[in-house]
DNA sequence: GATTGGCGTAGTATTACTACTACACCTGCC
DNA sequence: GGCAGGTGTAGTAGTAATACTACGCCAATC
């Protein structure tokens, strides 16, 4: 019989995937809690076969409860849900010990197949993910994304995230704006962000801007 | 026997929603759908006692949503859930027509209480939202600077503050890109703001993204 | 009823930006 | 010394976006 301790600050989230999972495993007996802290309570005090978590909780977190979960109980498969797309926190949930990252928005049935992997031992790594993996490895520097630039490179990142266009950035350095744009190119990829908004907001949460 | 439509792109919600509303109403007849055209479909094709709907969900928004069936079927109550929090919505999807609005963490006697207070033929209002609608006259030259958005300028601001292109918005609303590029004029017009940047900016400072 | 302003929508001409490609120079490594 | 990779720079062809303009519809006001 398993232990199946669900967290989730969503009542209705909580109970949508209490029923999705005793219809598949009939004889579990579930646990549902709302917040990180119950969380880790139920972990340092109870035997579980596994934990789904939700990613984003009010106080603290689903990565911090799974960082305290692992130093409690590092054998305990962990499954973290999050309606944040993979590539913002996937690499990320898995480095922290998590056994599988699933998006809030997957089809039931392969919620249940991703239980039933974790359960038998192995990790539920989606094929995206196996990618991001398999590049994070290059990525594995130390410190903050933008340390990765030159000099070149972070002045455009700061103009850039500010809201200059190309073409003011272009005049203000005396150069082309297809030199700018170049540069825009390599900042993004060497930051693995996709956007002048992701721009913005990582040079807001750095303090960059 | 009362027949009520769930609209949600999250199968794991639509699950919690339908086992609590048949909690408290055995004899409920449920029907799920995962987004808005086929919300709207089924309100056009069949009767209802009660429409739940997220407000977010894929291709068009649940807010399109209940405009479109306020036209079908002007009588028929619709409660908007969302995450989002009563400040940026709850005003908006009000005077769009809906019976009330909920957000997604509430307990869900306080679901069952609205469902049982829209299905006598009253309003869910909670006491945070009416004093939003007794200041709602006076806000409108004070308040957030989002709040002077239209509808449909306020969802094209949080589409390009999240770094969407302009195209991509068009193809996802269905519209030319030069009138979503008129949009995000009349947008920076409005919060007297210069650059994506500064929407990008703005939003995260009033969590709107 | 006439007028005004807001909103949703979008076309034209023009400009800005991008993907792709490339080159020269410098540094570090073998 | 030769090679590889990083950096600074930028052109071409094509696409995306914008300033300017405009229209229809609706609601509010006089």
């Amino acid at each position: 019989m398993r232990r199946i301790l669900i967290a989730d600050d969503h009542a209705i989230v909580r109970r949508g995937l209490k029923e999705i999972i005793l219809e598949a495993f009939p004889s579990a007996e579930i646990t549902e809690v709302a917040d990180a802290e119950d969380l880790i309570n139920k972990v340092v005090k109870e035997v579980w076969d596994i934990v789904l978590s939700d990613l984003s909780m009010p106080g603290r977190s689903g990565l911090e409860a799974l960082q305290q979960i692992k130093i409690h109980a590092p054998k305990l498969p962990v499954l973290i849900l999050s309606v944040y797309p993979e590539d913002q926190y996937a690499i990320r949930v898995l480095k922290a010990g998590a056994s599988g990252y699933l998006n809030k928005d997957m089809a039931p049935e392969e919620l249940v197949n991703a239980i039933h992997k974790v359960l038998s031992g192995r990790k539920y790594i989606t094929p995206s993910i196996a990618e991001k993996l398999a590049t994070n490895i290059d990525l594995n520097t130390q410190g903050p994304a933008h340390a990765r630039l030159s000099d070149r490179e972070f002045e455009v990142l700061k103009l850039l995230a500010a809201g200059k266009s190309i073409s003011d950035i272009a005049s203000s350095l005396f150069l082309s704006s297809t030199t700018v744009s170049t540069y825009r190119a390599r900042i993004l990829a060497k930051m693995n962000l996709k956007t002048n908004a992701d721009l913005t907001q990582y040079s807001l949460e750095n303090n960059l801007i």
